[in-house]
DNA sequence: CCGCGCTACGCATAAATATACAATGCGTTT
DNA sequence: AAACGCATTGTATATTTATGCGTAGCGCGG
């Protein structure tokens, strides 16, 4: 249940600015999901979320945590998605991953190295991902693996 | 006085982390600045910090996403369309739009940034704009919205 | 089945942050 | 000069966030 509530913040987070955890309280409740103010605080800080003027915001991607040691071999998918993704959402045969802005070329990129065979195509914007699946249950499939590498 | 203060928080804040407002107004006395909690409160607001793991930091460029204060207000989603928009097609849970020759990152832009509920996700090319909805009826929805941006 | 270690969570409360309010100082206007 | 507007700050307090502690559920080796 912990995963499903960590998306839908991430979720809410990129829908709406958000004040303060009460706020993410009554709006994460909205969507059926119900805890205290002291959950949402451990949440926040495991999701590494900003606070400033306009609320909390997602981790700028950036935050060097995965990959500054030294290594030659291409960052896995699971490495891109957990330092830049942001969001997952599907919708018929389609998975929409959100990035940090500039992190859609490089997430795709390994996404292709990875060669997934539920996986149709896969096009990157500046900050999307649009990835094609043969059908739906495909899709769902590949949406529920990818959410999975977003909690790294 | 205030000026002066402000730089060094700046620049206690570029030189070593810090936690809470106390621990900056520690360090500022030891700079001969001494001022209440409450002050740095105030400051930290002007000079848009942020809080996150690790403690405050410098606003990161300017990442304006959730700012939604007062500022200049870039251009509207309507707007754009109204102005680099040509047509509006629709298929399945998809809508593509063309616009003028590099219009489609702008458009694209202008669209994130509006953040309608009924809007999976978006990409941009040179001159197109794909896009997903989670449904058939919603990207219905969505094109005829767009059309009636067409004619401004 | 029992005890153990572990994770997730709520409750109560401590710690941190924001703010209502009042005071002070400094130009400007009348 | 008195009156006023405005900016800056401290004090006291409200609001928001973090956390110590206890409980419940779960897999596992005995």
């Amino acid at each position: 249940m912990k995963d499903q509530r960590l998306n839908a913040i991430r979720d809410v987070l990129s829908s709406s600015p958000v004040a303060s955890q009460d706020e993410l309280r009554r709006k994460l409740r909205r969507r059926g999901i119900e805890v205290t103010q002291a959950t949402l605080s451990r949440d926040i800080h495991e999701l590494r979320l900003m606070k400033g003027p306009g609320g909390y915001s997602l981790p700028n991607g950036n935050h060097s945590w995965p990959d500054d040691d030294e290594d030659d071999a291409p960052p896995s998918l699971a490495e891109m998605i957990g330092s830049f993704g942001l969001r997952v959402r599907q919708a018929m045969n389609q998975v929409v991953v959100g990035t940090a802005m500039g992190g859609a070329q490089p997430v795709a990129a390994a996404f292709d190295r990875e060669g997934w065979p539920e996986v149709v195509g896969s096009i990157a914007g500046d900050d999307t991902v649009l990835i094609i699946c043969p059908d739906t249950r495909r899709a769902v499939d590949v949406a529920t693996r990818l959410r999975t590498m977003l909690n790294v």
